[in-house]
RNA sequence: GGUCACAUAGCUCAGCGGUAGAGCACUGCGUUCACAUCGUAGGGGUCACAGGUUCAAAUCCUGUUGUGACCACCA
């Protein structure tokens, strides 16, 4: 016996993966569609259908900070197993592998390391800390890889971008200029989101709003009538604000046009407290009423709306905070360089002393915060570069709404539109280093170029100025997802127009969770319309978020991660795709438990015992087998045929839907319902009769093609199994460990073809079919009376429920043909002595067991009271009562029958075969009684 | 405030017009040699509620209630 007690991922996991790489790398080759018709080419037979085009996929780059965790995981095993899924189905394969640069997240944590090792960041100057990072990145930026590749990821990581590899910045540069060229970037002086920590620019999509506790101080603004006069010291108008330290920067207060409280006071000037500042009171509709006083005062520099309104109505922009988010010279100078929290608590002081804080209300309000730094954000007005991007949304909504991108599950087109129609301006520019710096030369007089290289913002300017300039290179660098917005032809080294490109451009699919939508396949998709004219890719699969058993989100800080390397490690990378795979259900939030692994496990000791049995019988797989339509003599074969027929069918249908949960159900319920629970028994009985010889060759074949069909899920225990039990290897007693040779790897071979069967084979197992549900019967019966599997009862075949009908007799002639031709094997599955068709003796004590309108006697066993018998009689009635009932109904129903007369047609002839059953079984009650 | 989901067995979830399904949990029986990381039999649900469409609704529509997510929101 060669095939340990179960399978030994730890020890083949690896030498497995490494035996399929030249078969990963071989599939993947983009020049498929330039046929060599050399035989030993690795393309032969692949690509075709699809006019040579390879079926790709765009890994999501994870970023260098990464360490697998479960959503990695996650979506890792759901594109690898589309990708094996195509792959065995002959088309060539890409999945593009990357990694992100993560700027804003990689220069904090670099900036980290430093500090500890006190260094700043300023101190070193920008060269010197952007070697540091590169330095950090060849430390530790490839493990991810080396996780995915334990995962079992099939691709050719030779072909692995970096997001700021050389090829990619030019990449990068390129799309820039020319969206600059084309009028979609430009530098503009507006209100962003400013991190006062890290001192950057964050996006918008960055910023998470929470719910806090907060105050609300009411502060008296005195009113001028005129504006040659003084305030008068009893006229004032309350505004209500969460920001008292802001006032410093107001610069008019604004009401509702038509709030009737405050009408009289639009067009006079209001005082600023502390400042003294004369600013008008302005009406504008973004002033709510409802809200606080119903008298906004108005900040462009520190607050999104009021600079809106600012804009609206001409106002005056006073910048009052540094980049650090600490009071500038242009607020009193007993407030200069306080912080935020501090100016506002002195500013509250020096109100309140002054009697103008008329009121303090305890209010909740939702305060933004970076979602990565954890800062709270301060909005502040500076220069950035923004790309236009509601003239890229149009066309990239136009591509969904066509049809020519699919989401799946197909709501979330939804929130694609709904965040693509209210899009605002993207704001390229980060205040850090590292990152694609942006192709921008300043002139001394502050007149700017934009070009790829140096030399060319060079030319430009000695254009401009007719003669050489001294340039600057803007210091700052792009968004890091306006690389990843890029990625999916940027990899394929666009510009170039490489045959790469055209082979892989439009990805097939695109595999990610919600929360990316906006920041990447939104933008992809922009930009790929744009520079591309085409869409990145035709489906994007959004999967859910992974939670813990509870239902919470995994974190560091609750504990709760499940991290999948342990999995690996304990359960096998099998058990952990193949559970990951059974929750990929699309659309809904997922529970993840280190239970529901372990039960994957077992099911995949349950396949490997299933090998073990066949090994022990002689049953070694023939890699050269094709298809599955062959007609056999034994019932049981042709029936273990048809439920792989059917099998295979439903599960390569749930592959092409993506519906991996349903793939990984049908692989459970086939292998341990089918071919374990009857096949493999029924099989203990004819492997040593006439039909040996057919038996294994079935059996081989079936399990054959359950591994092919399973592969994508279990890479390695299927791929082991598979060349364990090749024929091949049942060479003299050499001990298979350690020889996993690779050879015709299930990676690569095509499922058999699924033809309908000969009618004589379907005749066997419809025949079969009837006598599984006999044994059914049969198992449940001795099940409820408690019958010991030890002692076989017999079976009588006593009549049909309708001799009349015409065919009874053929019917009958049938049906014991087959009962003699496979006796055995029934006999096995309902453990019974034997099956007598001639059927005269009768037998008053035995249980009568109707299956598909046959009446069997089973005798009955010892011990067994005539009670037991009569309930499970009646019970059995019982349930036939209850179908008559409802098919009854059903059936009366002539509207029913006109609109669907076939199922009508079912339905009545189950119900006739129903009702006379019944009467059967009245007559054997009476008899009993 | 806006949008989108979701409510089915004790738990986690499939099903999405034609007699309610799985896994786990639970109960009985069982180590008969592929498998105790197991086998075998079984119990358990008026499919949130109310209307409507239909010959027929868990399934389609409308509303109600509850839950969740996302977007907007620093008065």
């Amino acid at each position: 016996m060669r095939l340990e007690k179960s399978f030994n991922h730890a020890k083949y996991e690896q030498v497995i993966y490494e035996k399929s790489e030249k078969h990963i790398v071989a599939t993947s080759q983009f020049a498929a569609h330039s046929h060599s018709g050399d035989p030993s080419s690795p393309q032969e037979g692949r690509a075709d259908a699809t006019d040579g085009r390879c079926f790709t996929i765009t890994l999501p780059p994870p970023n260098i900070t990464g360490c697998l965790h479960i959503g990695h995981a996650f979506t890792s095993t759901i594109q690898d197993i589309m990708l094996r899924f195509q792959r065995q189905n002959g088309r060539i394969v890409f999945g593009q592998p990357g990694i992100d640069h993560a700027g804003i997240a990689t220069q904090i944590i670099v900036e980290k390391k430093l500090a500890n090792e006190g260094i700043s960041r300023k101190e070193i100057g920008r060269e010197v800390f952007l070697k540091e990072v590169w330095k950090w990145k060849e430390e530790s930026g490839c493990q991810i890889f080396n996780q995915l590749r334990k995962l079992g990821m099939s691709v050719d990581w030779s072909t692995s971008r970096f997001t700021l590899d050389p090829e990619a910045n030019a990449a990068v540069l390129e799309a820039f200029v020319r969206l600059y060229r084309d009028g979609l970037i430009y530098r503009a002086q507006r209100i962003v989101n400013w991190d006062p920590i890290l001192k950057t620019a964050i996006s918008d999509l960055e910023v998470m709003n929470k719910e806090e506790k907060g105050k609300l101080w009411h502060i008296k603004y005195r009113i001028v009538a005129d504006p040659d006069k003084s305030a008068n010291p009893e006229e004032y108008i309350v505004v209500a604000t969460t920001r008292p330290e802001t006032l410093f920067g107001d610069t008019a207060v604004c009401v509702h046009p038509q709030d009737q409280r405050y009408s009289h006071l639009i067009g006079k000037l209001a005082v600023v407290p502390l400042v003294n500042r004369r600013v008008p009171i302005v009406a504008d509709e973004a002033c709510d009423p409802q809200k606080g006083t119903g008298v906004l005062k108005v900040t462009p520099a520190c607050s999104f709306e009021d600079f809106e309104i600012g804009q609206r109505h001409n106002l005056e922009i006073v910048e009052i905070m540094n980049e650090d988010a600490t009071l500038n010279a242009n607020v009193p100078e007993q407030f200069r360089g306080l912080s935020r929290e501090a100016a506002r608590v002195e500013a509250v002081n020096a109100l309140s002393s002054g009697g103008l804080v008329e009121k303090i209300e305890d209010i909740v309000h939702s305060v933004p915060y970076n979602d990565r730094s954890g800062c709270l954000m301060e909005p502040r007005v500076t220069y950035q570069w923004f790309l236009d991007a509601e003239k890229l949304a149009g066309p990239a909504i136009d591509v969904v709404e066509e049809g020519k991108i699919k989401f799946i599950p197909d709501q979330w087109k939804n929130t694609y539109f709904n965040w693509m129609r209210n899009i605002q301006p993207w704001c390229l520019s980060r205040q850090i280093w590292w990152g694609h710096q942006i192709p921008i030369w300043y002139a001394p007089d502050g007149e700017f170029f934009c070009a790829t290289t140096e030399e060319e913002a060079a030319e430009l300017a000695r254009q401009h100025f007719g003669r050489d300039v001294p340039l600057k290179r803007d210091e700052d660098v792009l968004d890091t997802w306006f690389s990843s917005g890029l990625w999916p032809f940027l990899t394929q080294y666009w510009p170039d127009d490489t045959e790469m490109l055209r082979v892989r451009y439009p990805n097939d699919m695109l595999v990610t969770g919600f929360d990316i939508i906006f920041f990447w396949v939104a933008r992809m998709v922009m930009l790929g319309v744009y520079f591309m004219k085409d869409v990145p890719f035709r489906e994007v699969y959004i999967h859910p978020l992974i939670r813990d058993e509870k239902g919470q989100k995994m974190s560091k800080s609750k504990g709760n991660v499940i991290d999948p390397l342990v999995l690996m490690e304990k359960y096998g990378t099998d058990a952990t795709r193949f559970t990951l795979a059974s929750l990929a259900i699309p659309g809904r939030d997922i529970r993840m438990s280190e239970e529901l692994v372990e039960n994957s496990r077992n099911f995949i000791t349950k396949i490997w015992n299933a090998a073990v049995f066949l090994e022990m019988n002689g049953c070694m797989l023939s890699k050269s087998q094709k298809e599955c339509d062959k007609a056999r003599l034994l019932g049981l074969n042709a029936l273990i045929l048809h439920e792989l027929r059917e099998f295979m069918k439903a599960t390569k249908g749930h592959y092409d839907n993506h519906r991996f949960d349903l793939v990984t159900q049908n692989i459970i319920k086939f292998l341990r319902e089918v071919f374990c629970d009857v096949y493999i028994e029924g099989l203990k009985v004819c492997l040593a009769g006439a039909h040996a010889a057919e038996s294994r060759e079935v059996a081989s074949f079936v399990f054959g093609e359950f591994l092919k069909v399973s592969n994508p899920v279990i890479p390695f225990v299927t791929e082991y199994l598979w060349e364990a039990l090749a024929e091949k290897c049942e060479r003299g007693g050499v001990e298979f460990v350690g020889e996993f040779e690779g050879t015709d790897m299930l990676l690569i071979s095509k499922w058999a073809a699924i033809k309908e069967p000969a009618t004589e084979d379907e005749e066997g197992w419809k025949q079969a079919d009837l006598c599984i549900k006999l044994t059914d019967e049969i198992r449940s019966v001795r099940g409820l009376l408690n019958v010991s599997p030890a002692a076989k009862l017999k079976l009588m075949l006593k009549t049909y429920v309708d001799e009349k009908a015409a065919d009874f007799a053929t019917k009958k002639e049938t049906l014991v043909r087959f009962i003699n031709n496979n006796a055995n094997w029934i006999c096995a599955l309902g453990k019974l002595s034997c099956i007598d068709v001639d059927g005269e003796q009768q037998n008053v004590l035995g249980l009568r067991i109707i299956v598909e309108g046959w009446v069997f006697y089973l005798e009955s066993p010892p011990n067994i009271n005539k009670d037991d018998i009569v309930s499970i009689i009646s019970r059995k009635k019982e349930a036939l009562l209850r179908d008559c009932e409802l098919l009854q109904k059903k059936t009366e129903n002539l509207a029913y029958k006109e609109a669907r007369f076939e199922q009508w047609s079912v339905d009545h002839e189950n119900l006739t075969l129903k009702q006379q059953e019944i009467e059967k079984i009245n007559a054997i009650s009476s008899e009993l009684t």
